[in-house]
DNA sequence: GAAACCATTTAACAAATGATAAAAACGACA
DNA sequence: TGTCGTTTTTATCATTTGTTAAATGGTTTC
């Protein structure tokens, strides 16, 4: 996905604001099987994935757990280091190869204080993403196991078709084994 | 909590932003059983706790869910509403009697559009939602039931000890039936 | 204090999921 | 094509959680 339009379906900017933002943009391109973030390390960039598809995962005891999906359109950022300039708990590992857009977080920051559309624009980036991330927690509270696969292949069917099972078992908070049971039984 | 503490929590603002956000806020007292929020409603207001507790909940099939606490100093928000517009999934009940500050959500976005520092505090406003909703996310992914209500009572005993089992075993995503279980295997 | 109404715990059985191991399917590649 | 390595499925048994119902404990009200 182009830059301008991801730019432009989190809130609209007059030309001028949106060239600051542009201006500071680089694109990237990385081989599949990238680790672009690193647990308990301060990320100083911010990403949109303009093509490729990627994960975070992070440790549970000796056993890692994906937690998040992104592809084309999709933001890549370590929350703790973006709002709080603290250490990440996650690894962002890419599964295909990636074009990206790159930002660093220091200069988003400088723009949020010098022009109020790109804080607006920024303020509503955490408002979009705070609503997903609502709607995947009442998904994991209210749903079975069985009808969040569901929601999954209805809402991301190209995550289920370029992930292996085993991240989005563990996505779904549930185990690869359990996950091919009810595939098993859907059929 | 009072209000200058809890604007201030979110992100320092100079004394003319601070006033502009004050000059808006209206404090309302309700008492306790009060229905703040009703679902399917687009919600017009915004809210901190200055005192008392709350809950949100929505219904699956017959049975309600309770998917949110606040405390004093939370804010009290249908994020459906306060970002999109649109018509809530939630309930919020006021579980005692409740001191709470109230915001137009319209007058917010106004503010927003007119001064960088509040546009820049509704972005922080946001932000931090996001981490603790992610927490609360990765928690419900990463732990065991047992392991979710031990958190809850080191991180929000007074949750546990102000708001009835029923609810709280809802909140970590099991029947109050299996809590019971839980708690008596704790001690 | 007794009665009525909740909230919480306990018990018994059913269903879902986890853990481990083995088999089958799939892909990469010489 | 055949082999190797990885992913996915299947099978078995253990554990956790759900469901339903009954028992216990607390609080309010008359």
């Amino acid at each position: 996905m182009e830059i301008n339009q991801i730019i432009d379906n989190i809130y609209p900017l007059t030309k001028s604001s949106k060239s600051l933002i542009k201006e500071s943009i680089v694109e990237v391109k990385f081989p599949k099987g990238h680790i672009l973030f690193k647990a308990n390390k301060i990320e100083t960039s911010f990403y949109f994935i303009k093509k490729g598809i990627a994960r975070a995962y992070a440790f549970s005891d000796e056993n890692q757990i994906t937690f998040w999906f992104g592809q084309e359109g999709d933001p890549i950022v370590s929350m703790q280091s973006y709002v709080n300039n603290q250490k990440g708990y996650e690894d962002v590992e890419l599964l295909e190869d990636c074009d990206l857009y790159e930002l660093k977080t220091e200069k988003l920051h400088e723009l949020f204080l010098e022009d109020i559309e790109i804080a607006n624009w920024g303020r509503k980036f955490s408002e979009l993403e705070l609503i997903k991330s609502e709607k995947r927690l009442i998904a994991l509270q209210f749903n079975t196991a069985t009808e969040r696969y569901l929601a999954l292949l209805e809402n991301y069917p190209s995550i289920i078709q370029r992930v292996q099972l085993s991240y989005i078992a563990s996505y779904l908070g549930i185990t690869q084994v359990s996950l091919s049971r009810i595939r098993a039984n859907i059929k």
